[in-house]
DNA sequence: TCATTATATCTGGATATCCGCATATATGGA
DNA sequence: TCCATATATGCGGATATCCAGATATAATGA
C-alpha cells in the first residue's frame, strides 16, 4: 500500500462522495453503507460503488458484522493522506453537516 | 483564494501533468513554459493548457518577462495544499526524473 | 514592417468518469 | 425454506476530461 500511486490516491479524493465519505470515516470512525447512506442523502448503489472503489484503492478497509458491512480507514494509508484529510476536516461546513444527518444504525 | 472550493484543488492535483508541474514549480522556484516542456517532454499545448487551468483555480500565478511568460505559486495557496506538496515531493523519483531532463532556458 | 520565437486558445474526437436503475448476492429471522 | 434487509455490481447513457493539430496573439530583433 505504501507503495501506492500518490496519483491514484488524489484521484479518489478528488470526487465530492469519496471525500465526504473519508472526512467522516477519518473523523467518526469506521461506518456502514447505510450510515453513510444518511449522513450523505445519497442513494445506496452511488454510496457502495465509490466505497468499493475506495477500498480498491487501499484507503478503506471493510469489515462484515452481520448484515452490515463497516468501512474504515485502512491502517497503512500514507501519512500524507492523514495529514491531508486532518488539514481538510478543519473549517468544513459541509462536514458538520453531514455528521448532523448521520443516523447511527441499530447495526 | 483561500475560500476556494477544496474539491476544485484537489482535481487540479489530480491529473498527472498538472501534478508533475506543481511539484516541480514548488520546488524549484518559477519557470516558464518551454523550460516546463522540456522538463516534462511533453508539447506546448498540453503545457499551456494545464497551466491555463491551475493559474484560473488561483494555485498559480503569471507573469511575463519578455517573451516568456513565468508561472509560480500563488503565495496565497492554502497551507494545506503547500504541506501536500511536501510531503509529496518527498520519493518521487518521477520528479527526480522531471529535475534532470529541466534545461534552464537562456531566459 | 517582416520573420522568428514563445505562448494561448479553438476545435473536434477519444476516453474516462459518474449516475440511476435493475438485478444479484449475502445474512438473519420466522 | 421463505422473506426482508443490507450490500454489491452489471448495464447503458450522460457528462466531463484530456488530447493533438491548427490557428491566434504577443514580443523581439533585423
Amino acid at each position: 500500500m505504501s507503495a501506492m500511486n500518490e496519483l491514484a490516491i488524489l484521484k479518489c479524493l478528488a470526487d465530492e462522495t469519496r471525500l465526504r465519505m473519508l472526512l467522516l470515516i477519518s473523523t467518526e470512525g469506521e461506518l456502514c453503507v447505510c450510515e453513510l447512506m444518511s449522513a450523505l442523502s445519497e442513494g445506496q448503489s452511488k454510496i457502495s460503488r465509490h466505497l468499493a472503489q475506495l477500498k480498491r484503492s487501499g484507503l478503506l478497509s471493510d469489515r462484515r458484522k452481520g448484515q452490515w458491512v463497516f468501512y474504515d480507514l485502512n491502517k497503512s494509508v500514507p501519512t500524507w493522506v492523514v495529514q491531508l484529510l486532518k488539514g481538510l476536516a478543519a473549517n468544513q461546513p459541509q462536514l458538520e453537516a453531514d455528521r448532523s444527518r448521520l443516523v447511527r444504525a441499530s447495526c
